[in-house]
DNA sequence: TCTGGGGTCCTAGGACCC
DNA sequence: TCTGGGGTCCTAGGACCC
């Protein structure tokens, strides 16, 4: 078999360019967008990097800063990054079969069947593609492993003049230091802040440093995932493509509310939604699950933080909504408290069983009948929340309280996910 | 006043078994 | 009081990713 060539492909500050394919006068503006409740940056353009505003600001915290940078902000608008996702998704998929989805904004392209050798020039024009048909900015490293074309991609944004496409692929040693030596430690793939801290006092400040280390001894100082980044960094792919979806192992539905409460109806209303929410999510995955299990929280930037929570089995696997709420209200009393400002809670769905796999039940415990009447009540408020939208058919148990949910002053319409907001053209 | 959400993997340690 | 080794499974905690 053929080696891997890896490409990345990224998506340039996607969720902001999202924002601008259909506010073009925003082109050259400073643009950030934020989480929920308007809380923190989760994307910015790069008008607004330049200005010193970090990934996670908390949007309180650099108020004035956005005023007076005139700075367009908007509520993060999933539904929209989802579509324009998929649509590159569509697009590279037409270039080769041989594509990892790696995130919403990323993708792995194995380009060892290429007719061409000349990988940059390759890039360039599916980037050009990529931008003439849908709009979106993105940018190309390549390299004979992943961590390589990530830092590849690295360095391909922060040099206009690599035109959006690096290639590593078939460079020369000296030339893969020099850009490896451009990249800060924090910046490779692999590494976050705790193993930043830690590589830094042994003395590796960049990714050439990295790249240097001995394999034992970056596997005792980082596990083995350390030991295969330095292969990696030295040209040794150890982490292939992955072409087939993993099998989802959990499900998590979790909010910090619109505002605190300390009322059991506002945590039940909002554990009943996340319940409903993940319990879809699980039945459109095709499986069901043996365990939830829920959670509630007080503020953690405050004094007191507390969290609370719990656990339950099922012993015969289920997606049912009904049952899953009730047994999420049930863990609830057991940890409710009045008198704390709760300000976060979520629902967690584990340990799965494909629903076409289900064990045979030798006891004769579950009501055939009655398991099929459930199916057929399941699939009829799919399919009407699926048509008319997701809070068409709700359980009475979400209607409870309103306190936890989010606000979200400045969304942008659903310009491709609602007939009503489609942009017209005059 | 105001600080996101949804995931995965690795390791260490304890329980248990032969 | 003396006192093995090895394997597996599970869980909690810590780290990472976008």
């Amino acid at each position: 078999m053929k080696r891997p060539v890896f490409a990345l492909v990224d998506c340039d500050n996607f969720f902001v360019s999202c924002e601008r394919l259909f506010r073009p006068d925003l082109e050259d503006r400073p643009v950030a967008v934020l989480s929920n409740n308007d809380g923190c940056a989760v994307a910015r353009s790069s008008e607004v990097k330049a200005l010193g505003i970090p990934m996670g600001a908390p949007a309180f915290k650099y108020r004035d800063l956005f005023e007076k940078h005139k700075i367009v902000t908007f509520s993060a608008n999933f539904e929209l990054y989802g579509d324009i996702s998929r649509r590159i998704i569509g697009l590279l998929a037409t270039v080769t079969p041989k594509i990892e989805i790696y995130s919403v904004d990323e993708s792995f392209l194995d380009l060892s069947e290429l007719p061409t050798k000349d990988y940059e020039q390759w890039g360039r024009r599916v980037r050009q593609n990529i931008l003439d048909w849908i709009g979106v900015p993105v940018s190309f490293g390549i390299a004979p492993s992943k961590t390589l074309a990530k830092a590849a991609v690295e360095r391909a944004k922060k040099a206009p003049n690599l035109e959006g496409a690096l290639s590593l692929q078939g460079a020369s040693l000296q030339t893969i230091g020099k850009h490896l030596l451009r990249i800060p430690i924090e910046d490779v793939w692999g590494v976050g802040r705790r193993l930043a801290a830690k590589l830094k006092a042994e003395g590796v400040m960049n990714a050439l440093d990295y790249a240097r280390m001995r394999p034992a001894h970056a596997q005792q100082l980082l596990s083995i995932r350390g030991r295969q980044t330095v292969a990696e960094l030295n040209g040794t792919s150890c982490f292939p493509l992955e072409r087939e979806k993993r099998v989802r192992q959990s499900i998590a539905r979790t909010r910090t509310f619109g505002r605190d409460t300390n009322k059991k109806e506002d945590l039940q209303a909002a554990l009943a939604s996340f319940v409903h929410a993940a319990a879809f999510r699980l039945r459109m995955s095709g499986l069901r699950t043996h365990g939830l299990s829920i959670f509630i929280t007080t503020n953690q930037h405050k004094p007191g933080y507390g969290r609370w929570g719990g656990e339950a089995h099922f012993e015969t696997p289920t997606a049912d909504t009904g049952q899953l709420i009730n047994a999420a209200m049930e863990l609830l009393d057991g940890c409710y408290r009045a008198g704390h400002a709760y300000h976060r809670a979520g629902v967690l769905l584990g340990d799965f069983v494909p629903e076409d796999h289900l064990q045979t039940d030798i006891l004769g415990a579950v009501d055939v009948k009655k398991e099929q009447s459930a199916e057929r009540r399941l699939r009829a408020v799919d399919t009407l929340n699926e048509r008319y939208g997701k809070h068409t058919v709700r359980y009475a148990t979400e209607l409870m309280g309103s306190a936890w949910e989010s606000r979200q002053t400045i969304k942008s319409p659903r310009y491709v996910s609602d007939w009503d907001d489609i942009p017209l053209v005059n």
